[in-house]
DNA sequence: TTATTATATGTACATATAAACATATATAAA
DNA sequence: TTTATATATGTTTATATGTACATATAATAA
């Protein structure tokens, strides 16, 4: 791509078409989200991105749950249950209060319950 | 896990404690989404869940790029960004119009945009 | 204390996947 | 037609990751 081009300090790389988009891509660059809150924030898209994890976003957005009940309606081994909330955990996505031996999941915010209800408006309007 | 427990077509397997939270179980299992929608659905939120590919829809958010427009501004080579350019399409993400020689991405529809801007809501409260 | 239950964690393995590289296709100009 | 440019695609490889299994920890009861 692109042979004998200048390549300075601030130079943006373009098609050999130069210069045409080169004030979008200068624009875009300045307004550009620092690396690390792209990548926490992929992160926390990435634990929506497992059709079993989601199931379990899913479950505590309708009610708490302990980990026992969330084995018992997904068919999960207890392992994998909690090695999975521990990521969620991990990401603020769900939170964890303990009553005696048993430990109760719940969503840790609005923000999830949101994102999952506009994920499942997208999905069904491209499916109907 | 729960050894002697009757296992009959609709039994709902809980913990020992046997019981306690059977009618959460059945309730929250009714309402389930079906197994399709919900594999659909973490296929969406996966192609979010990549930093690079996070990058790709939050400059396309900003504007309208070219190909060539995001290999430059992400510093990434042409075939890996028409490669995430294929699966953002294939889901819907991004969509494409060709101009002669050249293909302008652009997001697909608004749920995209508001995906995008909740989820950073979300990841910056966590960590102001 | 020991026993039982509920949950957490360490490790290994099989699978998924992002990126690199080479190459093919599409479009326009010469 | 041939040439150049912009994009797409096939394939390989290195890495990431979900799950299974074994085991550890936490909490309650006996």
């Amino acid at each position: 791509m692109a042979a004998g081009r200048r390549n300075t300090k601030d130079a943006v790389e373009t098609c050999i078409t130069k210069g045409i988009h080169d004030q979008i891509i200068r624009s875009v660059k300045r307004k550009m989200p620092d690396p690390f809150e792209l990548y926490e924030l992929s992160d926390l898209f990435k634990l929506f991105g497992d059709s079993t994890r989601l199931s379990i976003i899913w479950a505590l957005s309708e009610s708490e749950m302990c980990v026992c009940d969330l084995c018992a309606l997904l068919a999960m081994k207890q392992p994998a249950v909690s090695h999975q909330l521990k990521n969620l955990k991990q990401s603020r996505i769900v939170k964890a209060r303990r009553d005696g031996k048993i430990v109760y999941y719940s969503l840790e915010d609005e923000h999830i319950r949101i994102l999952l209800n506009l994920g499942m408006a997208h999905t069904q309007e491209s499916y109907r």
